[in-house]
DNA sequence: GCCTATTATTTTAAGCCTAAAATATTTCGC
DNA sequence: GCGAAATATTTTAGGCTTAAAATAATAGGC
């Protein structure tokens, strides 16, 4: 078992195998769900007590931030992974708010560019910075040169759901 | 800093030393984001498509099922780390649907003892066996026998957040 | 040039989630 | 025993999320 990977089909294991392999995979997925929600509540409540935001709206700044010239309003579900619904109210209380623009595009009319402005962007480093330092702190007990060794996991990690999720 | 560990004060290191502990300390956090959001969202589709049945509803399921003589109702949100307003409309669906019942305590009038039924928990374990499953399905292309080292290093992980959440 | 399919976005319905306030009950100091 | 603090739970207000339907505009076949 130790060499066989994920090769050896479900099918030729013995039971015993294949029960302790369905832990350990329950295991992994109850540890990501807990590191995920504890990490995500902390952050979440900080927002709203410092500064008086929240985290979706912070995800869509931190999108726009790396781009200076905007981006067309379809891209953002796509690399925020929610559904393009979510985020109308989302964008039309930052637009409200001031921290974005919301333009319509001249050769289809369909489209939208959104566009971080001089004052959403100075606000956005003010939290983005925050946000940085709340991660420092949380995660200072965990040895640092580790770090490392455990990104390289969980991309793997990553790659082999979304193959997973590609196959059918 | 590779023998530094998390016993170096920041105020002690460098500027370069603390940026790529920054970067390293976020990446950690997107991948482990992405890695919940992944999987959280397809069973939550799955859940939905084959049993019309929602994830928050399944876990408090999960729960009682270890629970033969039920659980008092406040012991829920503390296990599923979830607020305890929250759970009031789901174990009122869960009830309405004959899946638990929720019984006044003759002791304490205010606490309420919530206990699945024999419908709940033919339904509950039918779910449970495609739960295991699905997540077979997605995690078949890990590697299974680096399944221990990341489960270790997400406990550790989970411990040093907890400890940091503790200390204030 | 019209009609259909496609694409971008918003709306709707339903459910999850939190924080904070409200309600009901019990416990404990006195 | 009485009243204040504590505890268990629900309610409320506000926001996030999805899937599916609706709307609007463009592109392509003919």
């Amino acid at each position: 078992m130790a060499l066989a990977k994920e090769s050896t089909p479900v099918s030729a294991r013995n039971g015993a195998d294949q029960e302790a392999e369905y832990r350990a995979q329950t295991r992994v997925w109850l540890r990501l769900l807990a590191c995920t929600t504890l990490i995500e509540g902390e952050l979440r409540r900080r927002f709203r007590d410092e500064f008086d935001f929240t985290m979706p709206r912070f995800d869509v700044l931190a999108q726009l931030d790396r781009e200076p010239s905007g981006l067309v309003l379809g891209e953002l579900p796509k690399r925020l992974m929610v559904s393009a619904g979510n985020l109308t109210p989302i964008v039309d209380r930052l637009v409200a708010d001031g921290y974005i623009t919301r333009t319509p595009s001249n050769l289809d009319r369909r489209v939208q560019i959104v566009c971080m402005t001089v004052e959403g962007r100075k606000t956005f480093r003010r939290m983005a910075k925050s946000h940085g330092a709340w991660l420092a702190e949380l995660l200072a007990d965990f040895p640092a040169d580790r770090f490392d060794g455990l990104i390289g996991e969980l991309d793997e990690l990553k790659g082999a759901v979304r193959d997973a999720l590609q196959k059918p």
